[in-house]
DNA sequence: AGTGAGATGGCCT
DNA sequence: GGCCATCTCACTA
């Protein structure tokens, strides 16, 4: 007899940003799309991004602006924005207003019915969510999704529980593509499952 | 294996 | 007018 999967709570988020990044390894993302496909992955790949004081973070000196607006929300909300004018990425908000801080979700390992076989080259069949922009689209996440509620389903976006991946499976880098940051380019605020083939880069 | 460029749009100064 | 928390394809070797 399984045991029913419960939904990260809001509280969940609310705790120290960079906790929360590892935590949120191996935990299963949902997004339930309009037409009632239900799409997951398990997380293997997260960046933690510090708000104010970290100048890779869209909320660094705490500049409020049209697209971070989601990140100012409560902790456990989702803040999506795109990037390159052609793809999305998608964060969950960690603390509280008054720390504007987010996890942005880099890999996904395809579950369930998001692991159908796909059209794709065999090399490449496996491989549709290894990066923040081919997690978006595979889980069909755009704006729409910008700003939702992450802590219960009425959202059609949540994240449920699951075992914590060890330690020592989880490897610390610096981040991604935030090379303009200066000295926190060098921070290793990337968290990803050492050896899983989902993750973007190792 | 590694480098480079193009696609493409919203928001920035 | 320029900049991206990206991805893909086309090159070189």
């Amino acid at each position: 007899m399984l045991i029913a999967p419960s939904i990260l709570p809001q509280a969940f988020y609310r705790e120290d940003t960079k906790s929360v990044a590892q935590a949120l390894l191996g935990k299963v993302l949902c997004h339930r799309k309009s037409d009632g496909r239900l799409l997951m992955g398990r997380i293997v790949e997260t960046e933690a991004y510090l708000g104010v004081d970290d100048p890779a973070c869209h909320t660094f000196k705490d500049k409020k602006s049209a697209k971070n607006r989601s990140m100012y929300l409560d902790g456990g909300h989702a803040y999506i924005y795109v990037i390159y004018g052609m793809h999305y990425c998608l964060n969950l908000v960690t603390r509280t207003p008054a720390h504007p801080e987010a996890v942005l979700l880099r890999a996904i390992e395809p579950i369930g019915d998001a692991a159908l076989p796909a059209k794709r080259p065999a090399a490449k069949a496996n491989l549709e969510s290894n990066g923040p922009g081919k997690l978006c689209r595979y889980l069909g996440l755009t704006k729409e999704q910008d700003g939702v509620p992450v802590w219960n389903e009425s959202s059609g976006l949540w994240v449920l529980d699951a075992p914590p991946v060890p330690t020592a499976e989880v490897a610390a880098r610096p981040r991604i593509g935030v090379d303009y940051a200066g000295e926190a380019a060098a921070w290793p605020l990337r968290y990803y499952v050492i050896g899983n083939r989902y993750v973007s880069k190792q």
